[in-house]
DNA sequence: TATTATACTGTATATATATTCAGTATAATT
DNA sequence: AATTATACTGAATATATATACAGTATAATA
């Protein structure tokens, strides 16, 4: 990181007030408010100045697309888990938009690591104590073990269930609920379940 | 505080990803993008939405001038959990210079609310299932009944004892673990314990 | 039944904004 | 003595962006 001038340092310290002000950064021109500059010019070359310095990055071509280089904020970007909805009958894309929110969670704060949340619909699993709009901690993963709960989808279908494979190409699903029957499939994607 | 459709809760969603993606709010294209809508009025009016319901305010006339209504951040600036390192025999000021670090954990995560996470040294509540740098949810409060874990001061040293009072005077804490012997004093500062 | 809220597509436009170019001036390097 | 970096003013412009207007459709209210 090199060194910074005052007047660069006054910009950088412009910046993040009207950040912490607004909700977000400011223009050339507002800098020139702030700062009682008379041309948005003069804003312009100091941001240059500090991105070639590593203070900030600029996004061209994009308003506002300031933003302050934040090295602790880089390495971890912690967003914490997603929570995504599970819908019995209906398209089970994993995609950004059925994401319902994000959770703050410590990474590792139950025992092994998971990848996202999901919520539960249906009561297929009743008798594992897993019931409608819980949250499960699902793990993607190849490898997986007879008993094991897995989540399974068969075509547009996305359940929660047991798995059961006896012989190499002919897999049981079996729910925990006695009101559903067992499923048998041959070979689909699936998601282990952990806790 | 109004409801919140599914619809807009992915939007919201998406505003607070892209600031913590980029620093700077969306655009209605970028939402557009994000979401998968193909005019930029799709963005707009669920943002109007957002606004009328009060989570978010919009700066009029101004390119990204999105802002998220957060009034958990305003009042309480939500950084978790502090961690705070209890010292067998040292002084026990819980001021920020003993902050460990600070642990995300959604509220209420555990059925009880509590006010902070302390760090164990020593093994005096070995027999209660206690360790040594076992973290334990604190919660301050008044009311103390027999029986319960308390955190207890007495001059400099900080402890986790049983809380045992026989006459409105006289306070018995005994630890778990027979190779340490009970203490008596008579009242000092004590903070309750949960799980 | 009429109305309101939600949830979109699609087009259009005034303007907010980034960004370049042309200058001026001072101080520090090389 | 010739660069180079800093620190500005001032004008010009392409485009990024907010935002209004015109529709369509569905579900929930009143």
């Amino acid at each position: 990181m090199k060194d910074i001038t005052s007047q660069q340092s006054k910009v950088l310290n412009c910046i993040q007030l009207y950040i912490k002000k607004t909700g977000f950064p400011p223009t050339r021109a507002d800098i020139c408010r702030e700062l009682g500059f008379k041309s948005p010019n003069s804003a312009e070359t100091h941001l240059r100045a500090l991105e070639k310095k590593g203070f900030i990055s600029i996004e061209s071509g994009t308003s506002r697309g300031i933003a302050i280089s934040n090295p602790e904020t880089a390495e971890e970007e912690d967003l914490g888990y997603p929570i995504i909805g599970l819908v019995a009958a209906g398209s089970p894309t994993l995609a950004t938009e059925n994401i319902e929110k994000n959770v703050n969670c410590p990474k590792g704060f139950f025992g092994s690591n998971f990848d996202y949340f999901l919520r539960v619909k249906g009561l297929s699993m009743k008798d594992a104590g897993i019931m409608e709009d819980d949250l499960i901690a699902v793990k993607k993963t190849q490898d997986v073990k007879n008993g094991d709960i897995v989540i399974a989808r068969i075509d547009d279908e996305v359940t929660v269930k047991y798995f059961h494979r006896h012989s190499p190409s002919i897999i049981h699903l079996q729910p925990a609920n006695n009101d559903f029957s067992d499923i048998e499939i041959n070979l689909e994607e699936t998601e282990l379940y952990i806790v």
